[in-house]
DNA sequence: CGACTACCCCGTACAGCGTACCCAGTATGG
DNA sequence: CCATACTGGGTACGCTGTACGGGGTAGTCG
């Protein structure tokens, strides 16, 4: 439920990793380990056990080597989150669509869901000035593709992406947010609300707050019911699109 | 450049902070302390400090009393947090506006921002399931009255709030984290761009990704002009205006 | 009025964190 | 052959949230 930096490290330490610049060493006993094991370690401990578990000394025991013996690869652990970071970008699909920009953008915003629903954790560690690496070019420069040539000046171009971008960021967060609420407490939105009707009825809730009573009955029954997520995301996206569609059409 | 949890804590205990219905002892000493005081304190250090610094013993010491102190007041960090957040909601300003549900949307969308400038650390605490206290309550209300008649389903209306405020969250959070990073590490945008120019070049990274160059480059270069964040901003939150006008002129 | 007890404050302690520092062991270049 | 550059990692420091328990205080009851 914890977040945490990116961006933190020292900048040009982390471009050094990404884009493995690290001058080999020939004197010397041969490393046990590489920069990859070390993150690959460490992207999956986030994986299963969530970022408040992924401690240096967990992604040592991890590899069998004790907790200092990381810093022989990685200058520390806000470095290791960028590379981190970089490293699942890199998985980014990139598929390629037949199709307007639309089509494409909307390819985009899936794709991203998909990868924040594989690694929940990118969901708390995003941030802005991110590690310039191979894997955040590659999945930008597929991105742009989608609103290249339909009329938008550069800086349109990244802002669509960006909002975009960031609907996905928010809407996927809020829905895992709310599954491993109620995974780690054990109550669905629906008794969570029943549970403190009563205290917000004697508070007089219904009285002094009315359409936030009405809206918030109604948005609990209705994401309690089995009424798929998907439904919820594609209506924001829909919208998003709708707004980049009316600006073109001005044009 | 830290963020935390919210909801984490027991949110019965967190509810009952909020609405003030802890019973009122008779016996013993008077607590020399309110549970506001340390709120406020709690607000103050986040404010100026930043959320990294906000410790349970960096309270108490603004507070001039021992750590475990504060465990009379609040049951833990975790719902301090929860009050916090529902403290500075209850500051949202509630601006009345006549105009349409346009203008009103605008309006919601400024005070959030406002609100955010004001407290950044919002920024990275935020999260699903959030405290239903006063603050919030209000604050849900008012942002329900801008989308209330205007043909809209009780969950398309919390859809449409929620698209906005995710927005402006996203938006602010960005345009904060840039000036952090500016701050913190002395190198502007352009600085960092520029360094990092010749070792990008190295790699090939105009060739194999132009557009994210091209684009890359335009975008550093206008946010380093005296371009000034607004324009951006405004930018973003018309398309997502006009994504919500172009559901509303198909009914 | 004394005794009881609920309550306040808070010192100590513990487990966990990132990581600075330092030393032992090893493989290679000169 | 040996100086040197490197790897591995133990120890330790300062920080975190908070469980536990003890000492002092003030209101209530026999």
């Amino acid at each position: 439920m914890n977040s945490e930096y990116s961006g933190a490290g020292d900048p040009a330490k982390s471009l050094e990793l990404l884009w493995g610049l690290q001058s080999k060493p020939t004197r010397g006993p041969k490393p046990g380990l590489t920069v990859d094991q070390v993150v690959a370690a460490a992207v999956r401990i986030a994986d299963v056990e969530g970022l408040a578990a992924l401690s240096m000394r967990r992604v040592a025991d991890e590899l069998g080597v004790g907790a200092m013996t990381l810093y022989r690869y990685v200058p520390g652990k806000a470095e290791l989150l960028d590379v981190m970071l970089d490293s699942v970008y890199g998985e980014f699909a990139r598929r390629p669509v037949d199709g307007d920009w639309r089509a494409k953008l909307e390819a985009v915003a899936l794709q991203n869901r998909e990868l924040y629903l594989r690694h929940p954790w990118l969901l708390y560690v995003a941030s802005s000035r991110p590690p310039l690496g191979p894997g955040l070019m590659a999945k930008y420069e597929y991105e742009l593709e989608a609103v290249e040539g339909i009329g938008l000046t550069d800086v349109e171009m990244d802002a669509a992406v960006a909002l975009v971008n960031g609907y996905v960021h928010g809407a996927v967060r809020s829905a895992v947010d709310a599954k491993r609420v109620i995974q780690s407490s054990g109550i669905t939105d629906k008794d969570w609300w029943l549970a403190h009707a009563p205290l917000l009825d004697k508070i007089g809730d219904a009285q002094k707050f009315p359409l936030a009573s009405r809206v918030g009955t109604a948005v609990g029954e209705e994401f309690d019911a089995a009424y798929d997520s998907e439904h919820g995301f594609a209506f924001g996206l829909a919208r998003v699109l709708d707004g980049i569609a009316a600006l073109l059409a001005d044009r």
